[in-house]
DNA sequence: GTGCAATGGTCAATTTTGTAGTCCTTTGAC
DNA sequence: GTCAAAGGACTACAAAATTGACCATTGCAC
């Protein structure tokens, strides 16, 4: 056998040292306009700016920002639409009936556990802390979020019930963040964003029906945090965790409904 | 005032989307250079791959890894030596006297509270669900670099203490990293060497002192992982951390010593 | 209806970044 | 002293992004 292979053998060295990821320019882009949908920024029916200002806004060029949307496009995520009114429309979420979700929820349910596992711990944190530091101009936004969840939650929707939910779902997720940002540790912040971007999908399904019953359990973790009891903070929160992860687990197991 | 401008006024709309960041190539391999010594991989005196095989190690040309190495260099990181048993070194860190460390930690307070309010959580977590997760192999494994941190901490280390130090630094990292792998929660992986990472520089000029300290409870820790015993591990777990925070903080306060 | 302005669609020129391959230089071990 | 194993330097090429201009479509105001 001759020695001139680098490795010993053909044996795989375990090096410490990974491959690097070059992403390219477009993919930031897509990664960062799905973020903001994600995150409720834009919901279905929403314009996104202009591809023009899209490049000014993300520092890159108009021909970049148009690859990231052929993408998004492909992935069904927006629509373009040529013209002067036109410009690109976020997509409703493909609607999923019952037995498809649950198909899908059980395919993820490992994936999903560690998600609530991860979630559990960062929003206790954070529940705790934003009780310990918040500002008044916390409260006010976190006030005004939760008065809007409670407009949105009383609005039987009718028709256009899915746009409503997708408003909550927004409004939720701004006042979990909200109370991250409470919490002002920059590390838990990150958490809590990545956790709300994992369970886009997931939750956007689900949570339809389970409106009302956050909407109590929220005020009771936002009267906590005004009230500085970070451990009653903590305890909403893990209750609040822990019901959302059940009304999921619920979801997978019963054979009954449609 | 004419209406060209794009936005209302000149007010900043409080847009949704970030700029991008488009890393370079080499930057990316500085990154993960950075990272493998951050983790302890190489240690001071250790040489780094050649150019040439690093370069495919991380995918990249030569010449990148070159740029990258040129960064690595002028910030003290690496040497580079020419020749035949030339190539890279790493550096030792800059040996920083007491009053420095302070100085510097002073100034990081806060972030440093951040770190360790985060790392709290992911750790106890993580030893949470090592102790119900943990396989056979984990324990191996754990109990390996427990043995070879008692061997480090009994050694007097004498000339080469910190080359002792910095052994001991690195299996401590990989203790903690082993517990978050056999937790099996991708997401505490991450956050668990996200934490390690930012520990990196603080922990690397403390630690020489609590050697022998830490020994004690991580084999407590451990063995509630070998007997399953989830609240005791996080128990022990959350007094670990605590105690290193802590002794962070006194090395922070008294104005003696030095 | 007409025209305008806003919007996406397309293209070409240029710059920047990264790769591939070659050869040179230094240096330690035998 | 020789040689092999490094880093150093250079050239040619390929890929990715930017820039700027111009075209095509469409709805709204008049």
């Amino acid at each position: 056998m001759d020695t001139s292979t680098v490795g010993e053998r053909t044996a795989e060295q375990p090096s410490p040292i990974d491959r690097i990821e070059h992403a390219q320019a477009h993919e930031l882009v897509v990664d960062q306009i799905r973020r903001a949908i994600q995150l409720g920024r834009f919901l279905p029916g929403d314009r996104l700016p202009a591809e023009r200002d899209l490049a000014g806004l993300l520092g890159v060029s108009r021909a970049t920002v148009r690859e990231a949307i052929r993408v998004l496009e492909a992935d069904g995520v927006v629509s373009v639409r040529r013209g002067a009114h036109g410009g690109l429309v976020v997509n409703r979420l493909h609607a999923m009936d019952t037995r498809t979700l649950r198909a899908r929820l059980k395919k993820q349910a490992r994936e999903l556990n560690d998600i609530f596992d991860y979630r559990l711990v960062v929003e206790c944190m954070a529940a705790r802390l934003a009780a310990e530091r918040r500002t008044d101009e916390d409260l006010v936004y976190l006030g005004e979020v939760l008065e809007r969840m409670a407009e949105l939650a009383a609005d039987p929707g009718g028709e256009h019930g899915a746009h409503i939910t997708a408003q909550f779902n927004a409004a939720d997720t701004e006042f979990h963040l909200g109370i991250a940002s409470a919490a002002a540790n920059p590390y838990l912040i990150e958490g809590a964003e990545k956790m709300r971007r994992a369970m886009f999908l997931p939750v956007g399904a689900v949570f339809s029906q389970l409106r009302t019953d956050a909407n109590d359990i929220h005020a009771a973790i936002f009267d906590a945090i005004k009230d500085s009891d970070a451990d009653a903070a903590e305890h909403h929160m893990r209750q609040h965790v822990e019901a959302t992860r059940k009304a999921m687990a619920d979801l997978l197991k019963p054979a009954g409904d449609a």
